[in-house]
DNA sequence: AGCTGTTTCAAACGAGTGTTTTAATCATCT
DNA sequence: AGATGATTAAAACACTCGTTTGAAACAGCT
């Protein structure tokens, strides 16, 4: 195969090794070593580690993002035409499914799954803030959606519980590409489908909880 | 006050500075600094940073595990003497309250229980791996109360939602210290005891979900 | 061909890392 | 007091880090 140019091989060995072992656990010479790339390339073309950072971040999560935008503003559209409120399973799959659906929709896009669904909990600031600037405005969405959806509860209550769900989420994020608790004597974790399947349904009871 | 000794002053620093920045953006000479201790001093105590980090965990972690056995053990010898299952709603409250009480119990606790909120999503195995072995009988236990009180659910299901469970746990637990998406124009975040209510809820009900 | 701007390359820089070493200090005992 | 073992101290070790440098190789052009 013709192999892609130094800019693509460089992003998805960082991908790839971000994902794997965390930014500052990952070396500039670990990164261009995979990618076969001069070890000052990454500062020819991204200028710094922490460039290069949002640059993997960014070329996978704008797409990703607009299609969570386009399917949680068709779930609102449709429930306004009907006149009626939009449903919380509903908003929740707009916003749960593209994010792993995605992951089939190429060879790197796995390591990208686990590197955002680790973001949240990340110490470092670098990753943290860049991700949240990202998904702000879905959330937002999200977040105006289920207010309709849910109107019993308070937004401080909805605020809460829609933190256990990016949780719950992120933590399956994670655990995708290594299973987090597979071990002899524990059942075989799901496939990916029924695993997105169940964790929808496993935060749309928990929304619902009685007050 | 008096000053506590080396040993105690140095795992009380690397936990403050292993809960904030992480495990390997935390630096010898940061910890030591911290405390106000020679260099050599962790090498001494200690023999290694990987060390001193089992060192920082096992310190909190068993007595809050033998909470949290302890608890387990009551409500299902309660339920067994009275000749039902037990409720999940109670075992999971003797398995998550413990760990958030536990905050409470001193300064640097709440530093300790941010640093294994994030331990399961860690990439670096040095801390997962630690994590994990101290934490899976506890683990083993509340599985099997679960079966229990839950006999519809299969073992995957189950411990898929269980998965999801410790998911919006250790996100909690991280995000207790750092609110994860506190910001202008969401509510103020609960209060801790409401807020291990509210996670005691999400989960209760995502457990018990429908199939 | 020769020139021009872009990309690659090997090498080095300075700063920071965990760890080790060796000597000095302290506490505790006979 | 003096000797013994535990602890602390300052300094250096070998190594890796992200970044920069300046020359070489390559491209596309007139």
């Amino acid at each position: 195969m013709p192999q892609a140019d130094t800019k693509t091989r460089i992003l998805d060995a960082a991908e790839k090794l971000f994902a794997r072992d965390g930014f500052h656990n990952t070396s500039m010479r670990g990164i261009t070593g995979l990618a076969r790339v001069n070890l000052a390339a990454v500062n020819y073309h991204f200028g710094s580690k922490d460039a290069l950072l949002l640059a993997v971040i960014e070329r996978r999560i704008v797409p990703l993002n607009q299609i969570r935008q386009e399917k949680l503003q068709t779930v609102l559209e449709k429930a306004q035409a009907a006149g009626q409120p939009p449903s919380a399973r509903q908003l929740l799959q707009a916003f749960i499914e593209p994010t792993l659906a995605f992951r089939s929709s190429g060879p790197g896009a796995e390591d990208f799954i686990a590197l955002i669904g680790r973001a949240l909990s990340e110490p470092d600031e670098t990753v943290r803030a860049c991700f949240i600037q990202q998904v702000l405005p879905i959330f937002k969405l999200l977040f105006a959606g289920l207010h309709q959806a849910l109107p019993e509860l308070s937004d401080q209550i909805l605020l809460t519980r829609l933190q256990f769900t990016m949780g719950a989420m992120s933590h399956m994020m994670c655990a995708s590409t290594r299973p987090v608790l597979h071990l002899p004597g524990f059942p075989e974790p799901l496939q990916e489908t029924e695993m997105v399947a169940e964790l929808i349904s496993f935060v749309c009871s928990g929304l619902e909880a009685p007050c």
